[in-house]
DNA sequence: GATGAATGAGTGTTCATTCAT
DNA sequence: AATGAATGAACACTCATTCAT
């Protein structure tokens, strides 16, 4: 029943939706979801409160565009080389994967973000994507075990070591400050990816594992909560 | 009116400070930090809000507690091996961590939510570990390239490559409901990690490296916001 | 880029005003004053949330209207039967009355809505009419009673009688849920009415009134708030 | 994260739960469930905001705790007389529920409110106590009738009839601004529900009904919006 | 006249933290 | 030591109203 002063009008903008994506990208990975606040969302992009909420239904949804924008990025960026040799097709995939996030480093954090907020309710979109392209891999990869230009590894555990450890790569490095960029690494990484570390190492026997190793057991772990007797 | 019962003689508490660790590492890895309410925690822990203030100055320093044992049962899990030879000694500890995750799997949410939590107050509890362990490894790779054991790969590299497919290794299982334990995929991971995928391709050259791939741009990635320029 | 259709002629709109009006009536009476949204309304009537404002100052106003359309009705549905004998003019207009709502139970939402949303700012509408209305029957019952027709009572506490009666039953019809049409029980009415419940009973003496009753009191009411003590 | 300042401790009040209410029904009936502030509600109560919610899960649930608080008082002033003449008892009754109103005209007010708030949520609590009440007197007109001390109405209807007077009076009074109190008029509200009006006029006869008045129609309601033919 | 994008005040609810007991 | 009642800051979201077009 009180009159709201009239809204001073701004100046045309025309594309609201885009600049507050591009305001919310930036705040999310600045402060993180949880402490996100959409009334700076909102100023950032040069808006009220009240226009978020005309283009994005809710805070969340507000997020998971930010997700989705940070993905499509990744895919254009490691989808390319379709038509080159498997071999070198996958190199291009690796510095294209982390040139991609060296250039945005906010999307790391976008990632980690989303796995924390929407803990359970669903698979969080990267790894949306990694089983989205796992099929393509497979099968070049049973190729080229095939023509014996690659050892005998299970084409999946390849695509797996591949993602973790290129996945492991980008939030250590933007998590952990490491100073040397992305792209630079790159050659290492795929140094040791194509060829190993020990060459002439005797084969690793899986009949080894199985030691499991709960805190405060026979590893040595801490006594106390959450023995490995208390989890799943 | 009513005449209260005799007292329970509850069982005796001799650590209320561990009892609320357990608690806490439990909710917080449930629900997450920002949703974790100490009141439940509390009486997970069989005692008062009040008490678990009592025992820890506030929520994040419960938090902290609850990263650090899992950070510690980590150290013990992957520091043995110490007088064996290194190659099986890196082996124990890629094995010694896999298992440790696999039989706390609440752990890998603790480690991220501490990332999300902590944003920018400090490096990650996780990473201090990872630095820690550096040198120890790095002279191991030393002597082992000396001796002639090892590909010449800078050692530096090497602990990072195995580190980040470690880590990456765990969250993904984790995040994205990998099916098989992580201690089943430790063979594979090793033999990747010793011999390599493709042991005759062509060196792989640095050179080629560069193309900076921000969204948007010459990679294909979006047009839109937080295009290449607009990072830090 | 795209060519817009030729604008589809819509249908003439000869009275927007009574469509906005409309629709205001059935939006307001299905969900209430505080929970109805002038976008919707404008969506109902076929227009845009502008055009509302063009026609009613404010959603209030519309409110307003929408309720002094009711009462019009309902005074053309009880004002009949001025040239019949009174006392079937009573009969009449209690069966408009009620034959009146029970074709358009809408309107007791909306009477009812009134007093809740306008509280203190005005007498209601539908009281203005009664009142409007008390002049006319009272002076038509002091003719019965110079007739003998009529029981001696006070003409002025007889309409008030006949008004709370009727008022009192469709309040209830509608917000009970009673089953029967308000039309099936107009004979009830009226009979009780007319002739009373216990023709034989002693006189009602009005000196036993006296003791009242606030909750908590003589009269046995809930201990505690709002005793009689603490109201104006 | 940021941390609130300490609390200032208020003088120990033992009853915390019947002030909020107290202040709650003041409130509510004040200025109407929709524009009801918890905060005043709180500062009206001497307490914190937060605190209401320690005794109250709900706005909605303190709402509804303040009418059923009403409507138990509303029983136990009406609910008297058990051991007398029935026409005795009904009188009393009457008398009884006119004074309680009087002297808690706010509840009227939360009677209202319940119906707008909680629109098709629920039956009000206020007819839910009517058809607890109902087969009660349904018994006591039925021997009445044979006893040949009332007329021949179907009991279940002069319950109705009565209710609906009463009800229709209440809130006639409250909204209206009558100024006579309720218990003044319970003389003649008896007076006409025991013998009438017009203890000689011609039966009513129910096959004259049946003229269903729409606006508009032959009724000579306005023509327009909501004519009998949109309703249900 | 019509539009509908933009506004921003307003509010129910949560929960970490305190402290009198 | 232990309690748990009390606190109050914080925040997502709604919606009546305006006005440039």
């Amino acid at each position: 029943m009180t009159i709201p002063d009239a809204p001073i009008p701004s100046a045309p903008r025309p594309d609201r939706r885009e600049e507050i994506l591009r305001a919310a990208i930036e705040h999310f990975a600045d402060v993180g979801y949880p402490s996100a606040d959409v009334a700076q969302i909102a100023e950032s992009a040069g808006c009220a409160k009240g226009t978020v909420y005309l283009y994005y239904k809710s805070k969340e949804e507000l997020f998971s565009a930010a997700v989705e924008f940070a993905m499509s990025g990744l895919i254009a960026a490691t989808c390319q080389g379709a038509h080159v040799d498997p071999i070198e097709g996958l190199e291009r995939a690796v510095r294209g994967y982390l040139a991609y996030f060296d250039a945005n480093p906010r999307f790391i954090e976008l990632l980690m973000q989303e796995r924390a907020v929407f803990r359970d309710r669903r698979r969080p979109t990267y790894f949306e994507y990694r089983e989205a392209n796992r099929e393509r891999w497979r099968e070049q990869f049973r190729r080229l075990i095939a023509e014996g230009r690659m050892r005998e590894i299970p084409p999946d555990r390849a695509v797996d070591v591949i993602g973790d450890l290129l996945y492991g790569t980008i939030f250590t490095n933007y998590f952990a400050g490491r100073r040397k960029p992305l792209a630079d690494q790159a050659g290492d990484i795929l140094d040791v990816l194509f060829h190993g570390l020990f060459p002439g190492a005797r084969p690793v026997l899986e009949e080894e594992r199985g030691e499991r190793a709960g805190p405060g057991r026979s590893s040595g772990g801490p006594d106390g909560p959450a023995g490995s007797g208390t989890n799943r």
